[in-house]
Formats: C-alpha cells, sequence, structure tokens
DNA sequence: GAAAGAATGTAATCCAGCCGACAAAATAAA
DNA sequence: TTTATTTTGTCGGCTGGATTACATTCTTTC
C-alpha cells in the first residue's frame, strides 16, 4: 500500500531505530502517550480497542511496508486511540513524532505519499464500514480472507492463491464482529465448497472465485 | 472540522465556482469521472452507495466547512467510489482537480490541514467500525443522534443541545444500518425516556447525557 | 512419554431485529 | 377542500447468529 523509495529509506534509517517484538507482544496501548509512528518491515499488526467487558474489537490489519500509529500523531492528538498487537514476529522500526514530521516538512514526495496513504485508509474503512451494513457474517468473513491473500499470497495460475496464514478462529471473531463458533461452521463450509485449503492448522490456499460468491452484491 | 482560514478562502473563490444544490439533488455518484472536489458552504450532504437491491447504505455525513469527493482525488482514483446527496439545499463550491492539487502545493500549511482532516476522518471511520461491532442498533442510533447534535446545534445552559433536524427515519435506517420499522419504535423510546424533543416531525432537543445511557461501554 | 493448555467442532437454546402487512398521520398536490 | 403521496406507528412471524455447554483434537510444556 506503501511504496517507500530508496532515498525515504535511508532517511528513514537515520531517524529510526529497529525493535523486535515477538508474536503476541503490544506495540502500543490505547490512552498510551502518542509521541511516535511505527514502520513494518515484517509480520502482521492488529489494530484493536478492548471493550469494558475485555472483548477485543479489531479494525484494522497492517502489514510490512505499513506505518502504524500516523493517526494521532497527524490529527495531533496525544493519545492513542488504539492498540497494536503483533500478530507474528514483528520487526519494527521507531520514528520519533518530531523527526517524522521534520521529514514530512523537508520530503514532500514523502509527504505526497503520506496523504495519499492516509486517503487509501479512508477508502478502505470506508468500505469496511459499508460491508459490516450490506453483508451477513459469512459475507464478512469471505471478504476478510480475500483481502488477507491477495495482500500476503501469491497469485499461481490456475488463480488460486497460496498463503500461509495462522489465525486463530478467536482472532478472526474479533476482526469480523462475531462468535468464535460462528466461525468455525463457517470456515468448514468455505472449506467444504473449496473456498480455502487448509494443511493442518493453517489456510494454504484461497480460491478467489469461490469465496467471491459468498459475498453479498 | 476543517477550519478554512481568510486567506484559503480567498484562494479558493479565485479558482471555485459556486452552486446551489436543491434538497435532493444528487451532487456525484458512483462511478462518475473524479476530477473535482467541493467544498460545502451550507447544507447537509450524505456519502452514500447503492446496492443492487435498490437500497441505500450510507458511510458518512458531511456538514459546513467540509470538503468532499476528496477520498479519489488524493488517492489517484480516476472514478468515484461512493454517491453525495444533498440533504437540505446546499450551496457548493466546485474546485478543479488539478487546481486543489497546485493550491496544496502552493500552500503548505493548507496542504497540512488536509493531512489532519484526512487523518481526522480515518480516525471517525474506525470508531464507526469499532461502534458497529461493539454496539446494537440503539446504541448506533444513539451515537448518531448525538453526533449530529454535537455538529449542527446550540448547547443549552441545560446541557441539552437545541437542533433542527429534519431526517426521515428511512435516511436513519440507512446511516446506521437498519430497518426503518426499527428506528421508529427506538425513537419513541428515546422520546418517552427524555433523550430527544419534538416539535411536529422535527427534532429540536438532543439531551446528550439521557442519550448516552443508551449507549454500550 | 504424560499432562496441561490452547484451539477447534457441534448441538440446543434463545432473542434482537428484519420483514411483511396494514392503519393512521402528516404533507403535498390538485 | 379533496385526493394522492410520503412518512410514521404497530404487530406477529421468522431467522441469523449469539450464547452456553461440552467433547474432541492439536500443541506445548514438563
Amino acid at each position: 500500500m506503501f511504496e517507500i523509495d530508496e532515498e525515504e529509506l535511508e532517511y528513514l534509517n537515520q531517524i529510526a531505530s529497529e525493535i523486535k517484538y515477538p508474536k503476541g507482544q503490544i506495540i502500543f496501548s490505547t490512552s498510551q502517550k502518542a509521541n511516535e509512528v511505527y514502520y513494518i518491515k515484517s509480520g502482521l499488526v492488529k489494530i484493536y480497542r478492548t471493550t469494558s467487558d475485555g472483548r477485543q474489537v479489531s479494525v484494522a490489519l497492517r502489514y510490512p511496508g505499513d506505518f502504524i500509529g500516523l493517526a494521532e500523531v497527524l490529527s495531533n492528538i496525544s493519545e492513542r486511540e488504539y492498540s497494536a498487537e503483533a500478530m507474528d514476529n514483528v520487526a519494527i522500526q521507531i520514528i520519533w513524532k518530531d523527526g517524522f514530521k521534520k521529514m514530512m516538512a523537508e520530503m514532500p514526495i514523502f509527504s505526497e505519499k503520506i496523504v495519499r496513504l492516509m486517503s487509501d485508509r479512508l477508502r478502505e474503512a470506508q468500505n469496511t464500514i459499508y460491508d459490516f451494513i450490506m453483508n451477513p457474517i459469512q459475507g464478512r468473513l469471505a471478504i476478510f480472507l480475500l483481502a488477507m491473500a491477495e495482500r500476503s499470497g501469491d497469485k499461481g495460475a490456475d488463480g488460486i492463491i497460496r498463503v500461509h496464514l495462522r489465525v486463530t478462529q478467536e482472532e478472526l471473531a474479533c476482526v469480523i464482529g462475531s462468535a468464535r463458533q460462528t466461525i468455525s461452521s463457517l470456515l468448514n463450509l468455505f472449506k467444504e465448497d473449496g473456498s480455502i485449503q487448509y494443511e493442518g492448522r493453517e489456510i494454504v490456499g484461497v480460491n478467489p472465485n469461490k469465496l467471491k460468491t459468498w459475498i453479498q452484491e
């Protein structure tokens, strides 16, 4: 989604410091001070909020090459509104707010890309809202699996996307706003139908055309 | 949400042309060419998409002082993804894409504000997603009424927000993703409970504290 | 290896809220 | 005014999907 170039990467390396987070680690969490942004070098990050009754509600996933923690910094909000958690082993660069803003000021093309990034994310979020209103659960699950596959998989000649997705049903439930048991039976439906292929507990193949038949509209 | 200053307004007046749309008029619609952005001078605008079975799904409302049609232009998408409709009589300035981009390039502070605007909208959209997952219908309705009141009403000394909202239940249903009949009974509940006050078919008062009791978390 | 813990499968129950159907108001048009 | 149109109120029936409750299987840890 965000295409960083050589020059920018070099600039980043100057002002950022790299940190690794093991799977499950919290990167930042709600109501912490928002003084920095993060650039994902590898791994998958979940953006979520914990409700008063302890459930997690996820509003987005971020992939390698993405920035996270941007919205609070760009909106000049002092505290994090959401939390971020490493869903894999994750390597991240931390950039302090001031450094990041300086970078934006000094590199207009970079700044333009950030504008485009925020705009892309807004469209993505609006599409999510639309999908939530339009689609029953199976549709949302299909949409989500499709999006994940397209971002992190390789499309084979047969049209099937090869992936390596290890996500628990619990995680899926909190991303699409459903119950674990419901996800369980839907995934089995998708499997029987050939929409997705498993190897043990890992999803290894996604058939976009079949998956799409579960989606409304 | 977007605070435009004198200088910017003047610049806008130079490059924009004003158009008025009567209530109900379409300003732009899905899959039209996205060659311009709009600045709302007065009135309320609904951003929505029409589904294949004819229903409307609304993803945001925009108020005076807001830009609309921004996301496609900033993301460099050639076609509109959503439609926009005047919910009141609306006065709007049209700015052509090139002119707008030139303006951003020439006025760095304006450009910064646009970044902040997109960032604010992203946070808003993420909060909407969160609310959809967390709240049952009455919560979403309460959240929406509250947001509308805070944006377009005046807060009295008693804490009650005075507004003039003429929205049909049908409109409300499509904004929060529900059925008209459900909205009907909920509004009556809210009315009995003192959360909202009617005058004929217009909502004229909103009691934020009472409304909040309907919201989860 | 065994035991503990985590992740899945399945089934029965229950309820929010959608849908259809229609009556009653309110507004607009004639 | 009368008539047509739009908007609202109300009420059962129906159902998707949450919830509860276990059983099973896979993964770690010891």
